[in-house]
DNA sequence: ATGATTATGGAACAAATGTTCCGTCTTATT
DNA sequence: AATAAGACGGAACATTTGTTCCATAATCAT
């Protein structure tokens, strides 16, 4: 008979798994953090597949369970299986409850709703308002660039710095332009015509960023800018421009969908790159 | 061979089954009726516990699943399964079926997709599992603290600039640690106990952003954690930690969902901050 | 009503399953 | 260093599994 204070619940088994993983020996642990990193392998699988997938042997698995307090793997299995149950709720049955259960939780929680919420509404309209062609456009722009030059200061530099991150690791050659030392302007005086001028702000647009960007472009740099309204300083010197609206929440905008846009460029970028060296 | 129109996922084999349920005899109408009623059971049970719940026998299972084009009842299940498995993942293997189909083309607007999709599962992921006690905890750590340290590095580092900025504009203390010049050390030199670490750091860890937090905790400094795994090193050292998972798409993961909580946790500490200023 | 076709239930079967047990290796204790 | 305890891998095993096959029953067509 299985020990009667044995989880039943993937949240409690999940917290007694992590509260034992310090006393584990080697294969144990092996075997809790392939679990909880794959969850659904756990519910689906048998203890063969389970086993060679985690790289240990079957016996390990049952030991595994009974370590934990159940008779056998097949019991620890049904715990994750009943995780799994509960998802019969479509996505915005889903996101209404999710949305209560964080709405019900005081201070702290509304303050979390609000950003989650505004994080969400800000990529509903992104989607809605995104123009595949002027990605495509825009990803061929910098795909043909020798070397992009990301400007993107105050609240907007986390995006210049993402973007940074993921051309560094897709091996596409960009100077990050941060003001550091007050050289803003020196790092950006060696672009040329062949270059990208990348461009990020908001209302009430970053006076730097805006100077900057209109004196590479009057030097001939094409600039691809990020902005917020077609009225923004950059909109009128891009030769393309996406608009993003982020939504608001006690002050502080969203930054998700401006975020998720920069993730796309560049993968995008990636892409065409690729493409084009094909093409060759 | 299985016939190669079968569906593979489950709205295709539920429209399907609804349109030849019209044309099935007695116990195979029954199977279906019985299948799409409880399709949990048709992913967990077997052959046997499916068939007694149902009121058939073994091979009609294996008939019906024959009949609709399956080589046996074993792939009609899995397509069972598939509805259950993460969303997310049955979303990447879609899209890298149709990336197969539109690989000369690089369609931009399948990217940002993918990108938008996988920062609405990171939200709704945190949205589930945040603990609004622990939300109203780190506040309360973040509001005590003379000093706030920001330690996020490489693709952390948008967040802890983003929280610089944020902690900026509410006039709340921060050192934000950057590595610059090689000075993080120095940076951190400074910090008491009166002081918290706020470290952001994921999969695979970035090892400065560990080694930095480990000696200051050593030197009784708290430490704030956001990162992805109860194994992670920083949850070992850290008071207070958030465990949030982000999606992955072609090779990158989202950072909506960590975004939003950096974004939740500035204004919660500044709320806090004005809490506790009241009660004085 | 008769014959042909289809549907059904269930036995047989090979393969897969989860579990137990135990010899050997590893780690901890004295 | 010796001994005891714990961890591990893997073989053995009884049970369960999904599938195939076929005799019989039911349904359909003439």
């Amino acid at each position: 008979m299985t020990d009667a204070s044995v989880p039943q619940d993937f949240a409690a088994l999940r917290t007694l798994i992590v509260e034992r993983a310090a006393d584990f020996p080697r294969r144990l642990t092996q075997v809790a953090t392939y679990a909880l990193e794959n969850p659904d392998d756990i519910a689906f699988g048998t203890v063969a597949t389970i086993a060679q997938a985690a790289e240990v042997q079957p016996s390990t698995l049952v030991r595994f369970a009974q370590s934990l307090g159940y008779q056998g793997f097949s019991e620890l299995q049904e715990v994750f299986q009943s995780r799994l149950r509960d998802r019969v709720l479509n996505y915005d049955e889903r996101l209404e409850q999710l949305r209560e259960h964080t709405r019900n939780s005081g201070k702290s929680g509304l303050i979390f709703d609000g950003f989650a919420g505004a994080a969400e509404q800000s990529l509903a309209t992104l989607r809605e308002k995104l123009d595949p062609e002027q990605l495509r456009s825009a990803a061929d722009m910098l795909a043909r660039a020798d070397t992009i030059y990301l400007i993107g200061l105050r609240r907007s530099f986390p995006i210049s710095t993402y973007m940074a991150y993921a051309f560094g690791k897709l091996g596409i050659r960009y100077v990050l332009v941060d003001a550091l030392g007050g050289l803003a302007a020196e790092d950006t005086s060696f672009a040329t015509p062949r270059d990208v001028v990348l461009a990020v702000t908001f209302t009430p647009y970053a006076s730097e960023t805006v100077s900057l960007s209109q004196k590479l472009s009057g030097r001939g740099v094409p600039v691809l800018a990020i902005t917020d309204s077609p009225f923004s300083p950059l909109a009128s010197i891009a030769q393309t421009w996406f608009e993003v609206q982020e939504a608001n929440f006690e002050g502080f905008r969203s930054m998700a969908a401006t975020l998720t846009l920069a993730m796309t460029l560049t993968v995008a970028t990636a892409e065409r790159r690729a493409s084009l060296a094909r093409d060759k």
